[in-house]
DNA sequence: GTTCAAATTTTACGCGCGTAAAAAAAATGT
DNA sequence: ACATTTTTTTTACGCGCGTAAAATTTGAAC
């Protein structure tokens, strides 16, 4: 490997004693040039180890090599796992993944988009903030964009919604509950940016007058993304004034699981199934820490891996036969009953 | 605000009766064009919404407004949170950050640095693998691209280094126990990517000799970035085997920690400073889940700010002065004992 | 009304690359 | 060996924009 450095390709195609065109034409396909011709390529890549500008690429190119990845908040671990998984599954089929996080803010969420539309990715994997959007900017960006959303679904955008299914969450949760002990009460947000929040609320009182049981909805004040904390101190209020009716709570989702079990723990409030346990927890989700709180959380889990893959497979199969979905499908996937030692 | 699409600069120009470089001065510096110049464009852009293209802009402009973030592994909440804070200090200050992950891979670091190349940046906040870097490519990134360092440090790379300082942590965690109760044993994996691993065990080894203690080093096997199951399984072993020679139990770091404290629950170990636990644990990081634990985790905290701060400054400083720094400056930040009930 | 320097705008070119159309080369058939 | 077809390469232009240098406008002073 030598030392010298390439500007760009036109440099690099004359040390291959070719036009730049035709090097060009190499990099979007090996296999469109000639053996030799090929040949002679490779070995001054050896040699000079020059790689195109992909932002340069990405500017000429029909249809670009890359995957817009955008999430409501990167520094939840949920969507930092989602947003792990998805980019790995692009960079495995051979794009180029761009991440973006909205910081739980619309208007970066918006400027986000402005953002992708410049860099002209084939399609874009797009969980919303919900509530907080801007539709209409995201109406326009799917206009232009090939977009499928995941994990919250906004009506009518993109060219289709793969998630999970809430009720399945909830029914699992609540007939696990009800069968076991005490009918839950559901502990949860006031005003979630997320809809399934919501989805999961009215499951839990579907499911409730299914099993004959009077609904208790705990609805705890607090805003941004410090789940945790605003389950803490909501766990704090809520037992002060004795909301929890039953001895079970069903937790809308596990960040506000994890601050419920640490407002328990500080007030020595015991949780799990034994019989000196002053509380059973269940959640939904299974954060990637729910495995290691204390005790370890019973919850519905997402299926990661589903929700992903289904989303890059509907992308890619959209980005290779060049059309839109001639109807937006919704993919829902049933949660897993992942039952640990917290209820 | 019409809905006629702008394709570029020249098309929205025209629409404003300017020439391209007039609108294109505008957008570089509102100020250096003529107010009434000025006003024609502002009012055009009421009506037709237009904006550069940021990768156009970049692949032309002698100096980007782009700032390069890079992390080993963006779903471990301490670099999802570092990145937040950093990417939101350059928001501020007029940059548009872009930010990449590893995925504690060093293929995926040399690929992505690559890529920032063909971005180029203005300048990039970098913070290594560590142990399994690519050297040779970072060194040859840092020659081309003003790169500040931050959290693991790499010899000599890099403008400036910006982390915290491990004797730091390790002396106010060594100090905090030994003044409070028995001498702690030093919890940590044996083979960790990030070298302030083996800072904060040469420390706790150098703290432990100051205090006339003997020196109690557990190190457990495993690989990968899933720390807290590590830490829970090696836990296991280690409560098996008698390994822990006293009562308390400094981990390397909180994700360690986390899946200690998973470990002793599962055992039915009571963990705290009451007569009647049976460990206690302290840790380094403060993680953004330390707070959530049970009980809660007694940690040495990072200054996630600072160290945020303190980087984004030299590489605005550098980035201003049009200069690279004229000795590679490092720079410490001494960490803050966190007591919480843990320990 | 003229002059001239300063501020502003335009011209002309460049960034790094994709791609259609034209040209050249290679392969095929006779 | 020559005509024809097919493949490969090159020419020429475009993507969306920045920027130095040239041309123009402005406006203040006389």
């Amino acid at each position: 490997m030598t030392e010298q450095k390439i500007r760009n390709m036109e440099e690099f195609a004359a040390l291959s004693g070719l036009s730049r065109p035709t090097v060009s034409k190499y990099f979007n396909n090996p296999d469109s040039v000639r053996a030799s011709t090929r040949k002679r390529i490779e070995d001054a890549l050896e040699r000079y180890n020059f790689r195109p500008n992909i932002y340069a690429v990405n500017q000429n190119r029909r249809l670009t090599k890359s995957i817009g990845i955008m999430v409501p908040y990167l520094a939840d671990p949920f969507f930092a796992e989602m947003a792990r998984t998805i980019e790995t599954l692009c960079i495995e089929a051979g794009f180029r993944p761009i991440l973006l996080s909205s910081h739980g803010d619309s208007e970066l969420e918006a400027e986000n988009l402005e953002s992708l539309l410049s860099f002209k990715p084939a399609g874009v994997l797009f969980a919303p903030l919900g509530r907080i959007s801007d539709k209409a900017a995201i109406e326009r960006f799917c206009r232009d964009v090939p977009t499928v959303l995941f994990d919250s679904n906004l009506d009518g955008m993109g060219e289709a919604f793969v998630g999970s299914d809430n009720a399945s969450f909830v029914n699992q949760t609540v007939d696990y509950l009800c069968r076991t002990g005490e009918a839950p009460c559901f502990f949860e947000m006031r005003t979630p940016a997320n809809p399934n929040a919501n989805k999961r609320r009215m499951a839990y009182i579907d499911a409730m007058e299914r099993h004959g049981q009077e609904p208790v909805v705990i609805s705890i004040e607090g805003d941004g993304w410090g789940f945790e904390e605003i389950g803490r101190q909501g766990t704090h209020t809520a037992l002060a004034t004795n909301d929890f009716k039953t001895n079970t709570v069903l937790c809308s989702n596990d960040r506000l699981a994890i601050g419920l079990l640490a407002a328990c723990y500080e007030r020595g409030l015991g949780v799990g199934r034994s019989p000196d346990s002053a509380l059973r927890v269940a959640s939904h989700d299974d954060h990637p820490y729910s495995r290691f709180t204390c005790p370890a959380l019973t919850t519905a889990a997402h299926s990661y891996s589903d929700v992903a893959n289904r989303s890059v497979e509907i992308l890619f199969e959209m980005i290779e036969s060049g059309a839109r979905c001639e109807t937006r499908v919704e993919t829902l996937f049933p949660a897993k009953l992942v039952v640990r030692a917290s209820a």
